[in-house]
Parts: C-alpha cells; structure tokens; sequence
DNA sequence: TGTACTATTCTTGTATACAAAGTGCAAACA
DNA sequence: TGTTTGCACTTTGTATACAAGAATAGTACA
C-alpha cells in the first residue's frame, strides 16, 4: 500500500470552509486582494468554485482575526495593513512570547530538544544551497516547535493569531545572506540555552531575534509600499 | 420620541448570528452550558428559533475564540475551563495591559480625562446603594474606556479577546463591598494618575488593580467548582 | 439644468433541501 | 458467546432558494 495515498482521504475531507478561510487569509496577506476591497460573497464564491455557505463561514473567522471589517448589510471589506500595525503586532509578540520563556526552559525535556537539534540538522543542507524558498516554511516550524514547548495553550493560541501576519512577511524580508546566517546559528544557541536551563541568555537571545525579525519586517512592509506606489 | 425605541430599529437589525454568537458565549462563560457538552446543531438551532446557518456562523467566531473545539464531523464541544486557564488569561491580559499604558498616558486628552470622571460619579450612586448588578458593566465599561485611550487597535482587539472571560467571573467575585469600594477609590486614582502623566505611578497601581481582579477571579472559579461538586 | 422620486438591480441575511459521513444497534455467522 | 456485517438513523457539510434592505440609474417635473 501507498502511504501518500492512505494519507489523501484525511486531507480530502477538510472542510471547504477551512480552505477557503486559508486561501482567502494567504490572499490578503500577500497583497493579491488589497486592502479596502470588497469581498461581494457571490463573486468570491464564484471563484473559488463553491458556494456562499462555506465561504460566509470563512469570512466569519478572518472577521474573528481582525482581517476583515464588516459592515452592516454591506458585507466585509479587507482592512488595510499598515506599518502601525506590524509595530503593533510585533508589541504584541513579543510580549507574549515573553511569557513563554520560564515554562519553556521548566518543561522541556531532553527529547524536545533533540527533536529541535534535528529539524536545525535538517536545515543546514538548504542552508549552504540558500534555498529560502524551501527554509522560510521550516523556520517557522521550528519557532513554533519552540514556542509550544511552554504548553500554555491559551498563550499559544494569542501568539498563533498575531504570528500568522508576520510570517509572510519576514519570508519576504529574509532574503539577505548575512541575517539568514545569523538567523540559523541563534537558532542552535536558543536550543542550547534551552539545554543549559540558562534564562536570562536565553531571554536576551530572543528578545534579540524577534526585534531582529521586525526589523526586516518593518522594511518588506516598506519595500511593498514602494513597489506598489511605483505601479 | 422615545430615544430607547429610537435605538430598536439598530438593535433589531443586528444580524441573528451575532445574537446566537453572545448568547451561546455567555451560556458558556456562565456555566449554562456545560464543559465537555456537544453542541448539536439542530437542536441548538431549535433551541434559538433559528435555523441553522447563522447558528453555525456564531459556533465559527465561538471556535476562532477557543471556546469551543471542532473536530471533523463530529461537530463542536464546550471546552473545560480550568483554574490554569484563568491563570493563563490573566497572565496575558496584564502584559498585553501594560503595553497600553504608555500610550495611554501620552494620548488621554483633557476630554477623555473628564468623561472617565463623569462615568466614576454616575456610578458614585449605585456604589452607596450597593447596586452591585448594575454596578458590574459600568466597571466595565469603565475599565474599557480607559484602555481605548491607547488607541491601538491590534492590542486591545487581543485584549478583548482574553477579557470576555473573565469579567462574568469578576462579575461574580466582587461581591464583598470591601473590594468593591476599594477598587472604586482606585479608579479615581487611575485617572487622577494619567491627569499627571504619572507612568510609575499609573503603571504600579494598575498592576496592583489587576492583581486583585485575578485573586478575586481564581476565588470565583474554586467556588462554582466547589458548588457543581456539591450538586 | 438640477432635483426628487421611483423602479430595478445588486447583495446580504436567513431558511430549507439534499448529500455524504459517521454511529449504533441488531441480526447472522463462526 | 463473541465478532462481524449491514442497515437505519443521526448529524454535519454544502448548495440552493427566497426575502429584505441598500444602492443606483433613469425618468419626470420644476
């Protein structure tokens, strides 16, 4: 038997609604619906080849995310997305991600830490062939495979809702050699103040890392901005 | 005209969804509706004289606040509330509150200073009268007011997103008038404190605010589970 | 030419209908 | 007696239908 295809039934049976809830967040994320437009349910149904029943339910949910604004009887539109709010969000992260740390250095266990060793191990090859393409997804991997190890579930899901936004961008941001390098080797030395049990190094290497990544995400932000204003 | 008719047509025309959506919530939150029950569509659908599809767009925002869990086909199930979940909360409402300060202190302007006072000596009345029912969503609002002043949408879109829960149990806490007048008191502080432009000072009695509120909370949730042990 | 009113069209809000997956029980068979 | 298979029933997933409100365009009148 092929294990790829017992494994297709389990993807298949996603709900739409899911679906369309991802392709539409992915589509305003990147910029491909743009800010301010309105999302007339029938049209967007249309395109997605489903109906509007699946896809209200979406729009329910990037309502939840702040995404999209709703008006009364007029249906939703897609906020616009400013540099105010990656400095927001990246407040926000930070904070939370804060939180995480002491339950993180208590609870992580010499298990957890190999399997952070692993995916690192598993990115080096990418690494040296500079395949972001291939390593932004696995980066992100192994935050949250951080980040979880703090197992508070509540802070977990705080920090899921502003992550998302980010993500894209700092994908886009990290194009330069120098901070994905950089990048790479905090990761190893997260894992071993992690291993040490040291918090306070740990704290600082992090607070580093995150105002690193907002660094160059406040700058894609910008970039974008540029190249849309060049259109 | 009678100004409170004036305001049906707004209400009447609020979308049945978010009806069902804050009624389920607070079903929740109160304990009405218990942990661990599944929530059959159609019978909650006849239970709200509604049909279905607005109902299930409420239980899509409900799942997005983590108050309820979805498992594929299977539907939706309240999920259990624990003593770790108010630590958790609490934990992350007061980082995400102490991010808003600052800019609290640096954006309130005489205006907002003065109808904070307004909304404190409305509820001077019911304070002596001991109207605690009443008095329950003016704190609120009160609280929430203030917290706007940050005007920084993202946090205190999150903020709101941990607050639901816990202000039906502070509802329930604050009960004994020691506590009550106490924190009475210190709302006029607050906002005596922002008048000054005081961070410190604002920031370590909203600390200590906020402290009580999650003594008074956890008090809350270890006596509704010392009374469901009893029934 | 401009304004007001009406009719049409567009779009959302809600209900209902139908399809498909899952569950449980009962009967048949080992 | 235990296990398996099949069938009926329950419940979710999705599509479609209909109602009602909002926007817009067109026409009539000043």
């Amino acid at each position: 038997m092929n294990s790829a295809v017992s494994f297709q039934p389990m993807l298949e049976s996603r709900p739409i609604r899911d679906i369309a809830y991802e392709v539409l967040k992915h589509g305003i994320i990147s910029g491909e619906i743009p800010a301010g437009e309105r999302i007339v349910e029938t049209v967007y149904a249309a395109r997605l080849h489903i109906s509007r029943t699946p896809l209200r339910e979406a729009l329910r949910k990037l309502e939840r995310d702040g995404l999209i604004e709703y008006v009364a009887r007029r249906g939703v539109v897609v906020r616009a997305f400013h540099l105010e709010d990656v400095n927001e969000i990246y407040t926000i992260r930070n904070a939370l991600e804060m939180l995480t740390l002491p339950a993180i250095i208590e609870k992580a266990t010499p298990e957890d830490i190999a399997s952070l060793r692993v995916k690192l191990h598993g990115m080096d090859a990418l690494m040296r062939k500079g395949d972001i393409e291939a390593l932004s997804p696995l980066t992100r991997a192994f935050h949250w495979q951080l980040t979880s190890l703090c197992r508070q579930q509540r802070i977990l899901r705080a920090i899921e809702g502003q992550d998302e936004f980010i993500t894209r961008f700092s994908a886009i941001a990290i194009r330069q050699e120098k901070h994905l390098w950089e990048a790479h080797q905090e990761h190893y030395q997260l894992v071993d103040y992690v291993e040490k049990r040291d918090l306070e190094g740990f704290r600082q290497l992090m607070q580093k890392h995150i105002e690193d990544s907002k660094r160059n995400c406040l700058e894609a932000v910008r970039e974008r901005r540029e190249g849309l204003k060049q259109e």
